[in-house]
DNA sequence: GACCTAGTACGAAGGGCATCGTACAAGGGT
DNA sequence: ACCCTTGTACGATGCCCTTCGTACTAGGTC
């Protein structure tokens, strides 16, 4: 074995709800396929593994969008087998921020669908 | 003169609210010197020209910022004799985003100010 | 043990972005 | 007319970021 913690899964890095910073939130935010990312998180209301999500990029990039989302502090991450199961961090979110995941999950979703009102 | 239009300042292009884009928004608002620019704006209330925002950047470096704002839909700018005057377009964020200013600007705000209540 | 699935690590390529300095344009004041 | 204030344009630089391919690890199944 290779962990010095036997029994228990390889750990992963992720910043106390303190060290959350909102420009960093909204950079990862920023970026289509991570806001994609987190609507479906959002979406599923439970945790996925990293294959659940249908991402237009490679196995490695989405590693790489992951972790991002990760380090910024808007998912947690934890692994299950050879699974890595992802969960919003919703609870912190909305203690820093309150309203703000809410209103860019509402914001992409009136933008996914045209729904002009205009007809 | 230089203009085809006498009488009238130098027009700005800036994107129509159905041109506005969330990712757009959100990457504008990821830069700090740029959710610094909205925020005084915000505090403002109204219109100021670019030399009323304390910045730690130089002129030119500015003048991009102001242009990304502008691009991305966030502020308006308009020629007023040798100023150019700034304002949040606070209407069509909040048509197209409800919530999204106002809550990025309050998390903001409270990530300025430590602010721990555990005094 | 052999194999499969899920995800990682690393390096490379390509593009975009923030920043600066300098030279310039536009408008107003004296 | 001159100059000052305000902001722009352009090019350069250096960094960061997204993306990929390939080789690899970890855990579970047969």
């Amino acid at each position: 074995m290779t962990s010095d913690a036997p029994g228990r899964a390889r750990a992963l890095a992720h910043p106390d709800r303190a060290e959350i910073r909102l420009e960093q939130v909204l950079h990862a935010l920023a970026d289509p396929v991570r806001l994609s990312l987190v609507c479906t998180l959002a979406e599923a209301g439970e945790e996925l593994p990293c294959s659940a999500f249908p991402v237009p990029v490679t196995k490695s990039t989405s590693t790489h969008h992951f972790r991002v989302l990760r380090e910024a502090g808007v998912i947690h991450q934890v692994y299950r087998g050879t699974a890595k199961l992802n969960a919003l961090r919703r609870a912190d979110l909305d203690a820093l921020f309150p309203g703000l995941l809410d209103v860019v999950l509402a914001a992409r979703r009136s933008q996914e669908l045209p729904a002009r009102s205009g007809a």
